[in-house]
DNA sequence: CGAAACGTTGAATGGTTTCAACAAGAGTGG
DNA sequence: CCACTCTTGTTGAAACCATTCAACGTTTCG
């Protein structure tokens, strides 16, 4: 999928917010730096690293983590098209965690400068950024919700669940289900657990007819069920129609 | 203490990232709408409430949590004077959080319009907020990492860590200790663990003469083996001087 | 064909929770 | 003033959830 940067994934995302007008779609389209493509595995980003560009995810997953002094990993968040890589540290002086590409995928980059720039340039951009960074820390928040209250086969269900509404949301699942290039020890180092423990709790859901994650396919076999037994609630994720006219 | 609002302490905490004009400050002093005080334990937000303010915190500790279906309660954050309360739900269109006073509190209002409004006017103001944004991110995202990853006495040990460096910034402690309203339930619910449990580690933490959490004073005993046995590490604080000349 | 990545399952271990009981201090009302 | 309650802290024992260790199956890929 090739995008203009007047009709990129993000543009639309924003959308979602505040309609922008044609002014501020073009501060918008000049944000967009230099387009890279980085094949999965590859990191974009490493803890520690001094110099921060933020990117916008153009295509493809990625998936944000710290490292532990013990070499355990924590994986802070998934973002998928039309999300900010890294739009956290570009104001802070160290860049606090690591990305990693989870497939290919295209990315232009975002200098610091330049956004600061923007928002005196659109204001009401700037205010839609404001509200997409409010939306990740409304995921990541949930997150440590779920990793800090929930139990395992909960926690796991909601993480699949989350992630299928936002994919809903960008067309690319439904209740259905979705494709999903997440492996079982990635879903592990999201949701603090480990890996054998990850892969007994999807056969329990399996086995009880409500998700099944196999084959980089998440399948669900009774989404009304899976909702109930998660206690998912979409409303963080903030989707409803425009806010700003 | 009382504050002109001209040397609040949120506006004593943006010139870490940069050096305000006259004129910014003004902005920010506009920015303190009508002050509030709150009594220790009465809620100052409802998860689910749909009109939102954010609030400056301008004296006092709060917290801000979420509770579960089944009843148990998440710690999102802790929030000490010069603070932002709310910041994030200003933008999104539930406030997904809960609001509980630790102390008595003052606040300021800060109405979502007005902040709008700020950015145009101030736009190196925006990116000073968006900086403390982004810090209180990374401290949510450490928290998440901590929960996640960190075996429990550690965990206990680094958050009795980062709440200290936190407060020796605003000048309310230092390597030897500082006053601190939690109580053990507290820290239950914000390190994802029971307040049995949290009582048995500050035991061992007290026995290995590390720290002493005793009648709402947190004693460093031996600050330098803490800080190594809890492997922390400051950076994501972004504390040095301003960024922004 | 061998290696590497991912998935699967069983058994033993251990960290945490839950349940239960009790102690100490603060605040309240009779 | 003194019982009474409520909050907070403390400790032991049993139960449980999740991890670790270990082994093996499958697929992919060079």
């Amino acid at each position: 999928m090739v995008h203009s940067p007047l009709d990129s994934p993000l543009s639309r995302k924003l959308s979602a917010f505040a309609v922008l007008s044609a002014a501020e779609l073009a501060v918008l389209a000049d944000l967009h730096g230099r387009i890279s493509v980085v094949e999965a595995g590859r990191d974009l980003v490493h803890q520690g690293q001094s110099r921060h560009a933020a990117y916008i995810l153009m295509s493809g997953w990625v998936c944000s983590y710290k490292i532990q002094p013990d070499g355990s990993r924590q994986i802070v968040d998934i973002q998928i098209s039309g999300d900010f890589l890294g739009l956290r540290s570009v104001l802070l002086r160290t860049s606090d965690h690591s990305f990693e590409p989870l497939t290919d995928i295209r990315v232009a980059e975002v200098l610091a400068p330049d956004l600061i720039d923007a928002f005196g340039r659109a204001p009401r951009l700037a205010a839609a950024i404001l509200w997409a960074a409010s939306r990740d820390e409304a995921m990541v928040v949930e997150h440590l919700v779920g990793i800090g209250r929930r139990a395992a086969d909960v926690r796991v269900a909601h993480f699949l669940l989350e992630l299928g509404t936002r994919l809903a949301l960008v067309g690319r699942g439904d209740t259905a289900g979705y494709d999903c290039p997440l492996t079982q020890y990635h879903l592990a180092d999201a949701l603090g657990l480990s890996a054998v423990h990850v892969n007994r709790i999807l056969r329990q859901l399996r086995e009880r007819d409500l998700v099944v994650f196999r084959d980089g396919r998440v399948t669900f076999v009774n989404f009304a069920a899976l909702v109930a037994y998660a206690g998912f609630d979409a409303a963080y994720l903030d989707q409803a129609g425009p806010l700003l006219a």
